[in-house]
DNA sequence: AATGAATGAGCTTTCATTCAT
DNA sequence: AATGAATGAAAGCTCATTCAT
C-alpha cells in the first residue's frame, strides 16, 4: 500500500486517504471474521493476516479487539437505516406498505447473514458491546415509528380492523425473518431441509404476510 | 482412549455412584458456562473451578473441551423430548392440542435460556458440533409427526380449513418463541423494553396463538 | 484372563501362573513400544492399552515406567547370550568360526530391530538404565572370550597372520552390522536406498567378511 | 503463519541483527538439548530457560517444538558439507584422499557428538523429521560423488585393484566412525573401556584405514 | 493379590497486547 | 504517523503415578 501521503487529514471513517482505506479494509475483514467466529472465536492475528495492513495497525487505528468489534457493530447496525429508508411507506397504501416492509425484512435478513450472526453474537454477550455504542438507542426507533404510522393510516382507512402494538408487530415480523437465517444450520441438521430452497422461501414469505394481515384484520378483498 | 471412558462413564444417566454424580455436576456447570460464554468464550479452568472436581477430571471423564461441549449439547437436546411427551396431543381436541403445543413451546423457551443460548452458539459454529451427535437427526422429527397428526385430525373434523406444511408451522411457532428469548438483550438495548414483562408475555402468547389459528383457518367459534 | 488361581507361587519371571503370563504379555508389548518410541516417547497408557491387563498392573508388577524399561532391557540383553551359544566356535575351524560369527551378528542385528533400537535409546540416555542392571557387566564379556579363543587358535594354526585386540575386532564387526540397521531410516532418506535390498545385503555381508579376513591376515587360499 | 516467519527468520544465517543472534542462540541451545534428551525428552521450557530469550520467542521465531527440532536438524546436516569441502580430494592422490576422508570422518564424528546423537534420535523416529527437510535428499549425495571420483582415479592409476560401490564404501567407513561415538555409553558399560582412550583411538583409526585399503586392493608399497 | 478411579505437576501452545523506534 | 519485533499470561491438554478398597 501507499507508504507516505503528504495530506493525512480526514475525520476517521469518511476520508479517502490511505489510512481511511486501510480502516475500511480492516472493518470489512473484521466484520466477516467476527460474524464467522463470534467475538471470542475471532482472532486478531487472522483478521490482520487477511488484511492489507498489519496487526499493529489494528491497534493503531482501533485500539484493541473489543474496540474493533464495536466499530464493526456500529457499522452493521448503521446499515439497517438504509433498509428502512427504502420503504417509502408514506407513498404506499397501508396494505402495500406492510407487505413491502415484510418483504424487505425477509430479504434483508436472508442476504445479510453477517449482520444476523453479529446480532446473535451480541446476544451471546448479553448486548454488552451494543450497549456501549452511543448510537445504539435510537437505531430501531424509526421502524417503530414507521410501523405506527402505517397502522394508524390503515385503521383510519378502515382496512386494518385490528389494533396492535407496533413493537409487538415488529417483533413478530423480525422473529420469523431472523430465525430462518440465524438458525438455519441447526434446522438443517435437525430436519435435513435447507431453508434457502426457493419454494420454501416463497411459501414462508407468503405465510408471514398472511399471518400479519390476519393479525391486522385485513379482509381478503383489501389484500389485493 | 478417552472416548471409551467417556461413553462408558457419561452413558445413560442411571448410575448414582460418586463418579456419576461428579459427571452430572460437571455437566450442569458446563451447560451454564457454555450457555453464558459460548464455546470459545468458556474456559475449562473456570468450569473446573466451579465444580466439585478438578480440571483434570473433566479430561478424565469427557476427554476434552469439545467432547464436554458435545455432551452438554446432547443433554439439552435430549431434554426437549420430555417437553413433547407432555403435550399428550392425542388426548386433546386439535384446537386444544395446538394451543397447548404453542404455550408449551413459549414457556419452555422462556424458562430454558441456557438451551436457547446453546442453540445460538451452535448456529454460530454452523452446527458443527450438533452434526457430530449421533442422536441429532431424529431429535425433532417427533414434533413434526405430532404436528402432522394434529393437523390431519383438525382437517378431518372440519375445524382446520387450511392445510399447512407441518415443518412450516413448526418453524413459525419456534421462530417467535425462540427469538423473544434469544434476542432479548439486543431488543432491550434497542427498544428499552424487557420482553419478560408479564403483560407483554401474555400479549405475545395470545398473538402467536391467534396467528396460528388464523393460518390454520380456525373460525372464531371453534377457538373456544 | 483367569481371575483367580488358587496357587499363586512361582518366582517372578519363570512361572506359568496367570500372573506370569500377564508379566510376559506386558514385557512383550513394552519391548515393542520402547523400541518404537524410545523411553521418553513411549507412553505407559499406550503400553497398558495394548496389553491384556490394566495400566495399574504395570505398576503392580514392575513398579513404574523406568522399572519396566529396565526389565525390557534386561530381557533383550539376556537374549543375546543365546546367539553366542549358537556359534559353537570350538567345533569350527578358526576361519569358519569367524565367518559364522560375522554372519550371525549380521543376521541377528537385521532380524532384531527392537533390540537395536533399544540399544540406541540407551545410548541416547548415556546407558543410564543399562548401568543399573545387575547383569549388565558380564553380558558381552563372553563374546570377547570367544573371539579371543578363535584368534588364538587361528594364530597357532598359522591361518591368522595378524594379531588384533579382540575388543577391536568385536567393535569392527558390530559397528557395521549395527549401523546398517540402526541408521537405516536416515540412510534411506539421504541416499534413497533401502539397505534391506537382498543384493546389497549379500554384498555388505561379503564385504565385512572380506575386511575381517584381511585384517586377520588370512590368505586367499585359507578362506575357503 | 508461523511457518512464514520461521522460514524468513531462520533463513540463511547472514543477518547479524539482534533477532538473528537470538535465533542463533536458541538454535545452539536447542541442538544441545535435543542431542542430549532426544525429541520427546527435550523440554521447550528448558531450552528457553537456558536461552537469553523467552519460551514465547521460540514459538515466535520457529513456530513450535517440532519446527525448532527441524531447524536444528537442518543446521547440523548442513554443517557436514563443510567437512566434505575440507577434503580437497582432487588435490590429493587417491590413496591420500581416501586416508584423508577416513580421518576426517573419524575425527568429525568423534568431535560432533551432538550431531551423532541427533542422527540417532532421527532413526528412533524413523527419519520422520529429516524426511520433511527440503534439503535432506542431496545432503550426502556429494560424498558419494567424491568417493566415486577418488575410486575412479585410483583404478585408472592402478593403485586401486578392486572396484567397490561408492555407497558401500561410504557406509563401511561411516558405520565404524559413527558407531564408536553413538554406542560409546553402552560399550563403556558392557566392556568397561572408554573408546576415547588415545591409544585405542589411534588403533581404531589405523584399523579402519587398513581395512579400507585392503578392500580397495591397495598394495603395501602404495600406501605410503 | 488385585484393581478401578482419581490426580498433581508439568507440557506445548495460543492469545491479545505493547515496546521501541 | 506508522510499524516490525517482542511478550506475559493463560489456555487446553498429557503424563506417570497413587489412592482406596
Amino acid at each position: 500500500m501507499a507508504k507516505k501521503k503528504s495530506s493525512r487529514a480526514a475525520a476517521p471513517g469518511e476520508g479517502d486517504s490511505a489510512a481511511s482505506q486501510a480502516i475500511e479494509d480492516i472493518l470489512t475483514i473484521a466484520t466477516e471474521e467476527f460474524a464467522l467466529k463470534g467475538f471470542s472465536g475471532a482472532r486478531v492475528d487472522e483478521i490482520a493476516e487477511r488484511t492489507q495492513t498489519s496487526k499493529r495497525m489494528i491497534y493503531y487505528y482501533f485500539g484493541g479487539k473489543e474496540a474493533l468489534y464495536r466499530a464493526v457493530l456500529a457499522k452493521v447496525y448503521g446499515d439497517i437505516r438504509n433498509r428502512e429508508a427504502e420503504i417509502h411507506a408514506t407513498e404506499l397504501s397501508p396494505v402495500e406498505a406492510i407487505r413491502r416492509l415484510i418483504e424487505l425484512t425477509f430479504d434483508y435478513d436472508e442476504s445479510h447473514v453477517p449482520f444476523i450472526r453479529l446480532v446473535m453474537n451480541e446476544n451471546i454477550h448479553r448486548a454488552k458491546y451494543l450497549a456501549k455504542l452511543p448510537s445504539s438507542r435510537n437505531v430501531n426507533a424509526s421502524v417503530i415509528k414507521t410501523l405506527h404510522e402505517i397502522m394508524e393510516r390503515g385503521v383510519e382507512e378502515g382496512v386494518f380492523t385490528n389494533e396492535l402494538d407496533p413493537l409487538d408487530l415488529h417483533l413478530f415480523i423480525s422473529a420469523f425473518c431472523f430465525f430462518r437465517v440465524s438458525n438455519q444450520h441447526t434446522l438443517k441438521v435437525l430436519f435435513g431441509r435447507d431453508l434457502a430452497e426457493p419454494e420454501m422461501r416463497r411459501r414462508h414469505k407468503k405465510m408471514l404476510v398472511d399471518a400479519v394481515f390476519n393479525l391486522l384484520g385485513v379482509s381478503a378483498k383489501h389484500r389485493g
